[in-house]
DNA sequence: TTATTAATCCGAAACGTTTCGGATCGTCGT
DNA sequence: ACGACGATCCGAAACGTTTCGGATTAATAA
């Protein structure tokens, strides 16, 4: 309510000063920038975000956009992304809009938006390799974060786990347990996650001279109970050769093994092994699982801070090259796994 | 990019004519009027929101804000409401912004949003009875959206289920059967939908001249499985006298209570029924229950049009006393309610 | 003493809209 | 011929910032 001009007044001070003092610039006499801090205070002043914008350009808005089938995964997830982004970006002082989409809208309402310049940024969540969306934000010079490496050669801020050293200690750890013919239920295909760890799984068996089944390996769209469920259960019921071990690609689907371990009368972990990854979702709580998942683990919600960085930064006009921050995964034993 | 000085040099005519062209105003010309929208496609014209806020004060923004504990129920639930709020706002060219802020900081945060001026209005979900937020926001004549309905004497739209008819009609048909020990699993006893939820109840129990035994009905906090399986276990050990039949708060809780009644040997719908109230969430199909369930059903997803619509009407000016919608659930009798 | 410099401050323009208060011009009734 | 009126248009101010290009003063260097 109260503006600059209120302030100016009050102290009889220009309106250029007020600004400056409240800016931070160093031309401003410490003296007066207390006292014009302090009426900032008294008349509870707040900048217009909007008079700002018209002038810099900055909107403090940032936004994502999402499709309207929720992608890969499920309802949850999603909000756990979003209240984390939300409170990262509020540490910035940036709103954070949330844009949902029918799916083969997706690219149009990065055209709307973009064309409409009120976003200082974008959040880009699972990309493809090759990611019309990425490409069309950067040839628009739009800022934006990247999670999950995109292959295309394009310069934008990343924030990624390290997809293929999480599976190689899964693999790792099955391996020395003895086990060797290893289930792999991952998520989808092209998207880069799966992609390195699918590259992981091969040369962890490889690295033990082991044959690749490609039986053993299942991808889908949606990484959910009902994917570990139906493909362990073909998995075992193929008679003869059925794995004695599976790695998931996240705790839903393991949830769908145990189910379907259940029905088939099998034991984990004397039967068949289980070993996850973790994103850490307070509804599926690894250790809560019986028996207790052994995973990888790497909480979804640690990522918001790190995007947010990155593309405040990026907004600031950072250099691309220093934009790339990669998390390594924890690894934790516990009772789903055995020696065969 | 464009703007309306381009437009205004291209066709050489005002920059007033142009904007008054655009926005529809009947003092100019068809003529010029066509050539004026012509002129804007082709030159891609985007109004600048933020210059118009500065002069207009409208945004083009509405925010919730959530607490980051997601209050009474879980993640999907809540991302439900958001993906549907998100593209109803669209269409009325509102950019819908999410805030997530620690559960005791909720009103200080609407504090700073209404300070900062940069939002149109905001919707807020699960009222209480007594709630600071709507009073917040009503002090200081910014514009609200309710889902559920408030008791405080203040003046805002309102969208809510007939949560009163909705219990009577489950209670009825349960009654109908033959069901004389009737327990209700509802959600936290302060909100507005579980008072009206309980007072139905009651007002069924003496239709039918029976007792209200506050045994038989628990309320809690959040809404899940497991607040329905330790409460439907807990009826059902006390000895002699446990239920015949549980009426749900939500699938979630007729969820728990499936398990805890496998878990007790007891069968649905033989030994006990179930119905329960229905938000359609896709994650909790009730028709995918094993017997499938009968309900009350109201899906969340219908809620976000008549929110958003009683909003932008409100921020258009319309009188408030217009602007309350109540809408009926539907009931679906399925296989989980047996005659006794 | 005079020129330079550093420390402070400020006027005015600009960002892209909307809107108030007219201006212009032809038509029409008288 | 005149005033009034309707249709159509426009100039200029305003919204609240930021920022460019100086202006003023006092201290310092020559």
């Amino acid at each position: 309510m109260a503006t600059l001009k209120d302030i100016s007044r009050k102290l009889s001070i220009s309106v250029t000063t007020v600004s400056r003092a409240l800016n931070g610039y160093s031309d401003v006499n410490e003296e007066t920038r207390k006292r014009i801090h302090q009426a900032a205070v008294e008349l509870n002043y707040r900048p217009n975000q909007f008079a700002r914008k018209l002038v810099t350009g900055r909107s403090g808005l940032a936004a994502m956009v999402l499709p309207d089938d929720f992608g890969i995964t499920t309802r949850a997830i999603w909000f756990e992304i979003l209240a984390g982004l939300s409170v990262e970006f509020a540490k910035h002082d940036i709103d954070f809009v949330l844009k949902v989409s029918p799916t083969d809208q997706i690219v149009n309402t990065y055209q709307r938006l973009i064309e409409r310049n009120a976003m200082d940024g974008f959040v880009v969540i699972a990309a493809l390799p090759k990611d019309e969306r990425v490409s069309l934000l950067a040839r628009n010079d739009v800022p934006l974060v990247l999670h999950g490496r995109s292959e295309q050669i394009v310069e934008c801020p990343v924030f990624d786990i390290n997809n293929y050293e999480l599976m190689l200690q899964s693999m790792q750890h099955l391996l020395d347990l003895g086990h060797r013919r290893i289930a792999f239920i991952g998520g989808p295909a092209n998207h880069g996650f799966m992609i390195d760890r699918t590259r992981a799984y091969r040369a962890a068996l490889a690295g033990w001279g082991l044959p690749f089944n490609p039986d053993y390996i299942a991808c889908g769209e949606r990484m959910t109970e009902e994917l570990g469920m139906v493909n362990s259960i073909r998995m075992c019921s193929s008679g003869g050769g059925e794995p004695t071990a599976f790695v998931c690609g996240n705790t839903m689907i393991a949830k769908g093994i145990y189910s379907a371990m259940q029905v088939l009368g099998r034991n984990i972990p004397e039967d068949v092994s289980v070993v996850a990854h973790d994103d850490a979702l307070p509804e599926y709580r690894a250790v809560d699982f019986r028996p207790a998942l052994t995973v990888t683990r790497a909480p979804l919600r640690d990522s918001s801070r790190p995007l947010v960085d990155l593309l405040v930064r990026r907004i600031r006009g950072e250099a691309v090259e220093s934009l790339t921050e990669i998390q390594e995964a924890e690894f934790f034993v516990r009772a789903s796994t055995n020696a065969i």
